[in-house]
DNA sequence: AGACTAATTATAACGATTATAAAGTAAGAA
DNA sequence: TTCTTACTTTATAATCGTTATAATTAGTCT
């Protein structure tokens, strides 16, 4: 089963999950989207934007901010919000946390099992009802380790 | 030991900070430094902006960013940065967490013994040198609970 | 006081994102 | 099929937070 396969079948799910939630799948949208499934790195509005130009000349920015609203309306992608200017955009797989390179920006997917206790702690401590937390850990990668 | 009393102390501290990193206390930025200590909220640069103009009528946006970034670089003070569109700063004290409300925007301090083990699970697993993370709790607070 | 450096101000520029209006496109009913 | 309607895309302008620039002001040092 190559790469190719898996990749389709998540796009199908995506499209199957989308047209159920009663969205038309533009040409476009399927771009977008396959994009966003296939590119293993963490793509900003700008760089779907500019990898679809070739494809698309005419799409407007205002098309991939639309229709990444869309797709987060829909749950299937999340927006990450880190301190640099521009939001990043993730395809909502499973959960997991982010570790981001300080110096070259890089961002890799990280499992851990889930801290509920701190979600039960904030709430009593607060009184918060708590729905979720985000967390995101720091450091040089071993690429930019290697380069000193 | 009032309030008063405290928020005195704290500033002063910062500001003998400032002065031996060689820092010019102007009357601008010991506004803003009383200011980001007194107020328990975590103000936008705005929100400071706007909080001086009485006092400071004359006081440019350009000079607020400026002195927050001077303190920043001073270790005083932390950017925050959610998902929304303008950053908050927050006093360095210690160590802690934040918890958001989804619903009015508040945000409150909160401790939380140290996921040590989450930052050298992330360097075992993908081989970063780890150096911070940040976590932030959203929920829904009490007095916004109580308006439902 | 005079010279040098740093800080503030006013304003313009920038970049990411959103809003608007016009034109295009698909889907359903007659 | 053709009409109608709603949705989508496009091009463009507007918005907003933040940063850069240049001129002015204020401190500091000798």
């Amino acid at each position: 089963m190559g790469c190719m396969t898996m990749s389709s079948a998540k796009i199908n799910a995506a499209i199957d999950n989308l047209k159920q939630a009663g969205v038309r799948i533009t040409p476009q949208r399927h771009a977008i989207l396959e994009h966003l499934i296939q590119s293993m790195s963490h793509p900003t509005a700008d760089e779907i934007y500019k990898a679809l130009e070739g494809k698309f000349p005419n799409m407007s920015v205002a098309t991939v901010y639309n229709n990444l609203r869309v797709f987060k309306e829909a749950g299937l992608v999340k927006e990450l919000t880190y301190g640099d200017s521009s939001s990043r955009f993730d395809c909502v797989t499973t959960d997991h946390y982010h570790i981001i390179c300080d110096s070259c920006g890089k961002i890799v997917d990280f499992h851990y099992p889930g801290l509920d206790e701190v979600e039960s702690l904030a709430e009593s401590v607060t009184g918060f009802d708590v729905g979720r937390h985000r967390m995101e850990i720091y450091g040089v990668c071993p690429d930019c380790k290697r380069k000193h």
